[in-house]
DNA sequence: TTCTCCATGTAAGTAGTTACATGATTGG
DNA sequence: CCAATCATGTAACTACTTACATGGAGAA
């Protein structure tokens, strides 16, 4: 779908992948450092997306190489440090990634639900057990999500809306695990039903 | 943490991954061939895990020669067919993954998100456009996991009640995202607010 | 006969991880 | 001076995917 013919004397883009946009991405939101990155990615889209440390820096060179952002040596100090900027080229590739219309296929992983879908194998005590692991898993992930929202609101006060709203998302939905946790184990303790 | 000292004849178990406890599983529940594994896969677990096709044969290998399933052929007329059961050491070694402590991850991974999250990079209306198509794969998502509620409402009627739970969260948490969108977007209508 | 479903397999590739390594700066 | 943080890198590995390939069975 990228058109990679080479219009102008740069590195026709070698296919880019999505953690590649999400670097851009983030370096377009102001992180300069590849190290700044990897620290706005825990604190902002964690809960969706995680990237290793060890795959930003092949791929801050990829997008400097492409044009789509500049990086300038920039140490502190006597510690070595480069500091990234998107370009124009860099904005317009990041929108035209945002933007496509293709269909985005939602696969989640997790082999906590997979367990607990697997739970009828085990003694009800201990099925029971592994549910209230669940529970207080999202429980965690939630009070980890509402510690970030103060920066979710700072970007907004910004001008950047959409990072609050994911945030929304991930308090949603891992309430919504809790409550029908929460809901079950109700039913456990009063099986009056069928 | 898996213990693979070699008590008895056969091979020490070498480190199952967690595909093949799913593989497993699966077998547990009366899946008996790795087409049926893969069928199953797709009609209870789908929405928080996935399997190819190409690693269930290779996974049903390991199993069988670490003795937790019994592989027979079993042809339909003259097309081949291998036909597996689980075995009482594969219960065992099921129940003893379920229950092992350790803390469980979770890592989604959604490129959807993502988009979403960077969206105040498009122009107002391209973002809200991203926002429909997130808003839109939910309730796809909701209306397939709708669609296979009556094979979880069976599984519990023959004992087994943890598939309806993960379906239900499957739903709920769809539905938070459909929410969290739907408000959302009430909110950029009227945009009385600071 | 043709299409869909059943059933299994191989080969080649990429994306991603863990583990390890180094060293400077800042704050207590 | 010690711990936490800042900052980047290398090497080896494993898990997983896509693409391709084959062919029988049953239904229209």
């Amino acid at each position: 779908m990228t058109d990679a013919s080479s219009q102008d004397g740069r590195q026709a883009l070698p296919e880019l992948t999505a953690p590649d946009y999400v670097v851009l991405g983030m370096v377009r939101l102001g992180a300069r450092s590849g190290y700044e990155i990897k620290q706005r990615v825990e604190r902002s889209i964690r809960f969706f997306w995680t990237i290793s440390q060890v795959q930003i820096y092949p791929s801050l060179g990829r997008l400097e190489q492409a044009g789509l952002i500049t990086g300038a040596d920039d140490p502190q100090g006597r510690r070595p440090r480069r500091a990234y900027a998107i370009t124009g080229t860099g904005e317009a590739a990041l929108r035209q990634w945002l933007h496509q219309a293709e269909p985005i296929p939602f696969e989640l992983r997790d082999t906590g639900l997979v367990r607990l879908f697997f739970a009828d194998a085990l003694p009800p005590g201990e099925a029971r057990e592994l549910l209230t692991v669940i529970k207080q898993r999202s429980q965690d992930k939630l009070a980890a999500l509402r510690a970030i929202e103060s920066s979710a609101d700072a970007a907004r006060d910004k001008g950047d809306i959409y990072p609050l709203l994911t945030l929304q998302m991930g308090i949603g939905f891992h309430q919504a695990i809790i409550d029908v946790c929460q809901d079950f184990e109700r039913k456990l303790r009063e099986p009056y039903r069928v």
